[in-house]
DNA sequence: AATCACGTAACTTTGATTGTTACTTATAAT
DNA sequence: ATTATAAGTAACAATCAAAGTTACGTGATT
């Protein structure tokens, strides 16, 4: 079961433009994220809908914040990658009408259920602001490294 | 992402052996999983490690229950099945030099530690006990079925 | 001995994500 | 206008883990 890191990538992503003035391409985007332009632009897509970035085609074009950084959540973030699953574990659903297995997932859905809106409501209390803020608070300590990539 | 249901499937088991006097074959549990014989025993030999369950070979041999039902909680079943990962999304652990990427990281790791918490909490609280109670209280309920699968 | 059932290694299939190529469309610079 | 740049997107390939399958070995019962 490979995890998904779409939420850690675009965050990453959003982090990196708010330390930029102009737009990124997605080339550049891709080499700091050892990933392609492509993959870039899919995961951008849903957050442009959502007007968390734009984009310009053409020369001096890229990709700019659009959004302001101490009113958008992790939530907000997550929703607009379309609300990934978040349990790697789940019921069969298979022989739903069996009472031995209605009675094993009613025991589990309670918990998924909790853990899901757990982590869901920690999302709700992480602004993009606070992130930012600590990177620049790790940068204050390790004032030798720059915060951006080399490759 | 696919989603791991082990968990839900190995309850399954667990539960059907309980209603049973004999012990089972391989190949009835996978009829009544609508899976492999062999996915079965894979499942159920790291159970047989913890003492979970027994198997026999031969004439009359297969698997029996092995353990207190009230003794035991989802979380040893959890356990017994190699503590598989239990969220679906987490952190892309390239470049973790990145200032960017470790101040995402924190705030990712609090959120995701704190729901698996919670979650391994929930499992240490219901036992198999518990799930073959509520299986009695369907069967009780809808007296017609027979708890039992067909195929 | 013959049959039954688990033990296990090796391989195949499946399903979702991610990566890649190729091409189109839109914008800016010349 | 032409050229260069960069996103938009469809289609395809590569990857990877889980699940399924085959084949054969081991041990127990009859």
């Amino acid at each position: 079961m490979i995890r998904d890191s779409r939420l850690s990538g675009v965050l990453h992503i959003l982090l990196h433009l708010a330390e930029r003035d102009g737009p990124a391409t997605s080339e550049t985007l891709a080499r700091a994220m050892q990933t392609n332009p492509v993959v870039i632009r899919r995961i951008l897509a849903g957050l442009r809908e959502r007007g968390l970035v734009r984009s310009e085609k053409g020369h001096g074009g890229g990709w700019t914040l659009a959004c302001d950084l101490a009113a958008v959540t992790l939530r907000d973030v997550y929703d607009a990658l379309g609300a990934p699953r978040l349990l790697a574990i789940g019921n069969r659903s298979e022989a739903p009408d069996c009472l031995v297995e209605q009675a094993v997932n009613a025991a589990l859905d309670q918990a998924f259920d909790e853990a899901e809106a757990i982590l869901l409501a920690s999302f709700d209390d992480v602004t993009l602001a606070a992130l930012t803020a600590d990177f620049h608070r790790r940068l204050k300590a390790r004032p030798h490294a720059s915060g951006v990539h080399h490759g």
